[in-house]
DNA sequence: ATTATATTGTAAATAAATTACATAAAATGT
DNA sequence: ACATTTTATGTAATTTATTTACAATATAAT
């Protein structure tokens, strides 16, 4: 199941591997039909390099790979053949944004390193508090954050104002965990923050972009770069990005508790359940 | 069908042609890994006849023959996904979480009315003031989808607090536009909220599930209902899905306004940008 | 900053597919 | 039955596609 495995990321791939990936998944239908050096001109890498991705998935080359994408993409069965088949009157920029957003989430698949996301599940699952902070496009994130670890009955809050983010980011101690949202890295405020986070010795861990400011204070960086730059929205996209590595992480801590907090789970469940006409 | 074409003898064929018929139906799986050459072989006929067969079936040459049979001789072992097997294995999770994310999206493509949308857009595009309303998990929904509209240079606001909700909603009037978020469409508040909107005569547009009662109340209905009964995480799938649908609005309503707003949008940007490190 | 390793690309070689042309076989008319 | 046309098939040349070998570049580690 090739393209299953592409969406997943379980084959680790190259940088421009991965941009074959994602044009693979964009249109397998047209795939199969296309020459490998019109693949490798479309997707802007060069004539081997799609070999060699083919040859790294287990095939003898390039037809071989054709054949089992073929084999994959039959009418039938296979959620994965039509995913940009919108409705025939859905105007063009929807099609466009529903593109986008799928090979962003291909792409958070891809480059998801999985020590990180290990790595980060364990402070969380062994935090006294985790604190979530995300500033202008980042907060919408923090706060879903926020939500989402709220069933484990560890305090969690979540922080979008600055001044909120300076203050508490100085009371915080060896044992709380801080997360810090930005997708450039780059901001002011948030670098300055994780500044004074580490000078307590918090320990932090960021969604951020490789390399920058932000990442390299950070103890745990989950970044998703690549093939964004495609992308005709980025602050959109890499927000979605964002969320879905938020899903992922309490998911993971999730199974790291193990059954157990399912219980409190469901308090709060019927809790809301409450409330509904 | 080419495989039931040969077997009733729908196309004429001459009589080296009907050896390669009877070769390629006797195991279409070899052939799809066979070369012309390989094929006219062990056929016993020539090259170029192999070649003339697939043109006088409509093909543009034997490659394209060989992915249509590939593509009828799909492996029986069907590629049913494993996801009751619920593993405490960190890329499992990661894989799984991916999945259920990838198929909430496509299934918004694939669920979404195109006239739905269009009717959205034409309220937002032409709204004296847009507001967003959400609670709980669809508070940050609410929130990023204020960040998302702020550029088009209309007063945007989003309200994740019942109270506030209340008092803005009773405030509120024709030319305004209200945006309820809420999943299940059935918490009290949200409900309670809209019938105030309703008495105001406020346009209202509820993104939220079929037939609800939110979705009764509201004059434009964006749904998606479909596949997501298999997720695990429902709460945390719809929510993605709810921000997709934010992201094609604000597409829409950007592709309405055509460029003139891409001035606002620079404005806010470069404003952003004198905050970096 | 330097070395080692991995990644990617250029160009040559190999393999595959198609086309052009020639020959042979069958079909049709005289 | 023979000549002629039509159709079918094969050989060889051409074109196209794929792979391999090697060099350059980029990335990571020391």
């Amino acid at each position: 199941m090739i393209l299953e495995n592409l969406v997943n990321g379980e084959t680790k791939l190259s940088k421009s591997e991965k941009l074959i990936a994602l044009e693979v998944l964009k249109n397998p239908s047209k795939v199969i039909s296309q020459s490998i050096s019109s693949l490798a001109l479309q997707t802007g890498v060069s004539l081997p390099t799609v070999n060699r991705f083919c040859k790294k998935l287990g095939f003898s080359g390039y037809p071989a790979f054709k054949i089992q994408v073929a084999q994959e993409t039959t009418n039938t069965n296979s959620m994965l053949l039509d995913r940009f088949n919108v409705d025939k009157d859905t105007p063009e920029i929807v099609k466009r944004v529903m593109s986008d957003i799928q090979s962003t989430v291909v792409s958070v698949g891809q480059n998801l390193d999985s020590k990180s996301i290990d790595t980060a599940t364990n402070i969380l699952a062994t935090a006294k508090s985790i604190t979530f902070f995300g500033l202008g496009g980042s907060g919408p994130v923090a706060l879903d954050a926020q939500h989402k670890f709220f069933r484990f009955g560890i305090p969690v809050v979540a922080h979008i104002d600055y001044i909120n983010q300076r203050m508490i980011a100085s009371m915080m101690r060896e044992d709380d965990v801080l997360v810090l949202i930005s997708f450039t890295g780059r901001t002011a405020e948030i670098v300055q923050t994780a500044k004074v986070a580490k000078k307590n010795n918090v320990k932090t861990i960021a969604l951020t972009s490789k390399n920058s400011p932000l990442a390299k204070l950070s103890d745990v960086v989950l970044h998703i770069d690549a093939p964004l730059e495609n992308n005709l929205h980025i602050p959109m996209t890499s927000r979605l990005a964002h969320l879905a590595i938020i899903d992922i992480l309490s998911a993971t801590v999730q199974a790291r508790f193990g059954s157990n907090i399912d219980v409190s789970r469901d308090e709060v469940i019927k809790n809301i359940e409450k409330t509904r006409v």
